[in-house]
DNA sequence: GCAAGCGTTTTTGTATGACAATTAAAAATA
DNA sequence: TATTTTTAATTGTCATACAAAAACGCTTGC
């Protein structure tokens, strides 16, 4: 029986990559382990074995598979793994509990954007100023949750790439699902909006004066608020 | 058997990833661009479709690519690019000139490499320490520039396992080229030898006692170090 | 004249079948 | 037992055919 794979409008062998690489993510396919041959995927899901070749290839891509002939696909250690590709960050974030994954990404966050802020404050120019001005308006003007958390990930996406450096653009990904999480566990309402509104503010004006210093400190305190904001909609956390 | 100069073993659709992976990084497809079709990929390359499909879904897999029908396949801003993925990497070096490469990388590792310090010193295992103390060793042991290297890339490839947070491991591909990359500078002997074991001994004495701060400022120094590296074999660098 | 709807056509997406290349594992040999 | 040869399993590559999506141009109706 052709294993059922959720259907939607995108093609075969994505919705594949995506079967085979939450599993993967999942730990029902460990690293070094061997996979099912291309013949057997495609009889499980019923598809042709052209459609397996492209999946496979990608999450070759991706680092998580290493194929060769007579051998076959093997799981790749996960020092390997693009864990800043959006796809595999998202099957990563479906594979383990909410609570955890925001701790990393908040962790990650304090390591990386404070740093990402004095470099913008140091090195932006005129027009990438001008980009993170308008998000802030935008987070302003924002009614809803969605369009509030649209301009909050592009706020902080301008100021990645006031950055001016190239290496830092993929840790994106974490300050976008950073956020989508956070709005997960800020209900439908934020109280928190005005608050959160000045201390963006205050990063904006550092980078206005160029003064890395300030940036970076206004940066910790918002992803102090974060932390608080979690802390506060959380039944109960352990101390380790 | 050298009749034929075939880049052995390796696989045509690899090949073909890696041409046209190069090529949109040189610039020569930019963001934005549509990609001339797969019939004529195939026929400038000589190779099938199917070749060329699956290099398409490498990229695509990869961030650099969006392919639809009736459309084609469209090379993707920028952000979107993995460029921590060891492929994009190495392709985006080969790129840019090695002295912008070599400041990328310093300034990316001068923002995360200390917080991975910390994290380190605070959350390490002992078995996450053991791998730390022997990859010191092999630092001192090693007698060839590419054994050095090797010691050295392991040093911080257990640092950052010892930080315990999978979102920061796909990091690690920055700290090898950035090494790999110094290397380059560095000819065959390295006077520093005595003083980079003395800096990554200060590094590991404070992830033993388990002192953030120490092992942050350690990380300081030693990346302190490596920039006064890179200047010294520099012909002249202006400040700002 | 102009807008809306409808086929046309281009390009990717999927399937099938065939054969080549690679190499682990089994078999044969010294 | 150790080494070499053969075999077989799996991925790699090719050719062909048709399906599906969607931009483009055409017709039609007002």
């Amino acid at each position: 029986m052709p294993k059922s794979v959720k259907k939607s409008g995108i093609s075969v062998h994505d919705r594949l990559a995506r079967g085979i690489g939450e599993r993967i993510l999942a730990g029902e396919f460990a690293p070094g382990t061997l996979l099912p041959n291309e013949a057997e995927w495609g009889k499980s899901y019923a598809v042709s074995r052209t459609a397996v070749r492209e999946a496979i290839k990608t999450l070759t891509g991706k680092g998580l598979l290493l194929s060769r002939p007579k051998i076959g696909s093997r799981v790749q250690p996960r020092e390997g793994w693009n864990l800043l590709d959006r796809d595999v960050l998202s099957w990563h974030r479906s594979a383990i509990d909410r609570r955890s994954f925001a701790a990393s990404t908040q962790e990650a966050r304090r390591i990386i954007e404070p740093g990402i802020a004095e470099l913008a404050a140091k090195k932006r120019s005129a027009e990438q100023l001008d980009r993170l001005v308008t998000a802030l308006e935008n987070m302003r003007k924002a009614k809803s949750v969605p369009e509030n958390v649209g301009a909050d990930v592009e706020f902080h996406s301008a100021l990645l790439q006031a950055a001016n450096n190239a290496l830092l653009v993929p840790f994106g990904i974490i300050i976008e699902q950073a956020l989508a999480n956070l709005f997960d566990y800020t209900s439908q309402r934020n109280p928190h909006h005005n608050l959160a509104i000045r201390l963006h503010e205050n990063i904006v004006r550092a980078v206005v004066a160029q003064d890395g210093v300030a940036a970076r400190q206004a940066m910790v305190k918002l992803i102090d608020d974060t932390d608080a904001v979690i802390a506060a909609t959380t039944p109960q956390k352990k101390k380790n």
